[in-house]
DNA sequence: CCGAACTGGGACTATTTTAGTCCTAGTTAG
DNA sequence: CTAACTAGGACTAAAATAGTCCCAGTTCGG
């Protein structure tokens, strides 16, 4: 249906681990701790480290740390710093877009868009790696469709 | 942030076409009106018309019609046909996914993704075309990030 | 002061998705 | 019976994504 980009998901898994405490982690530790790639957590990390989302200590016992609390960040950050604020309509204006109703179009796409956006600034880290799930009342999730 | 595919946004403007009226419209028509390839709209209506979403009608004089009434086709029910149910997290249980943190962040991505579904199933087909976006208050559409 | 353990940044390649085209078969109006 | 359509799928092309690697700079510890 919409498609969150791997990086995105990996992204969270290691904030998730991060914050678990508020020490420094090298991205060697946690790719071994969560079974990843050395190189692909130490690109993720570092971009995460460029939003400020973790903060950076260089040199020899050095790593990252979660910039913030759990409490403050919250996974729009999160997906943002992976994927860049690219909303779910990217047209781009081309010749297709000139009629009327397309434009009106637009104007909803950018209002369903804000909802998503909204929906995912709601939830902060803290929340996302709680064991009981306070974002959305669970009895729905028989809405999920087989996953193609 | 969130990937719409052009499939997507292509079945949401093929389905306001259809919209402006009950009448039979050939896929050549279609993408003679849109600006678009004829292959590709006719794939599109393919696809749409395989989930019921428009009625073909087989040939000379043949086409397509909208199936039901704008009122009564969501943009969500667009999207499903054109890209499939994938959910936003498409995490296919691998190996690292054992640490009981990372399950209930996947709980709580099915909580965001039905939310995100949730809004996109209340948007009518008719709710789309209205020169008057009423999907969400507007005055938030500052919260619109420069896209990439 | 040197070497080992790190991050910073980016170039590069491989892989997978996505988009788009085309062909053949079947249906119906005139 | 032919022209105008859709149905379905195979195929190719293009682009986005994921993943690897390298080199430079920083800091700790001996």
């Amino acid at each position: 249906m919409l498609r969150l980009s791997k990086f995105a998901d990996y992204g969270c898994q290691v904030m998730a681990y991060m914050a678990q405490d508020k020490a420094v982690h090298s991205a060697t530790e946690v790719a071994t701790s969560l079974g990843m790639a050395a190189a692909t957590v130490s690109k993720i990390l570092k971009m995460l480290a460029r939003e400020n989302l973790v903060a950076s200590v260089l040199g020899a016992k050095g790593g990252y740390a979660l910039a913030r609390h759990p409490q403050q960040i919250s996974i729009a950050e999160i997906i943002n710093a992976m994927d860049g604020p690219i909303s779910i309509t990217q047209c781009s204006g081309t010749t297709s877009c000139e009629r009327e109703s397309f434009c009106s179009t637009r104007g909803n796409w950018q209002g369903i868009n804000h909802i998503i956006q909204d929906a995912l600034a709601k939830v902060s880290l803290a929340e996302m790696i709680a064991p009981k799930p306070q974002v959305v009342n669970m009895r729905t999730i028989r809405s999920r469709d087989v996953s193609a």
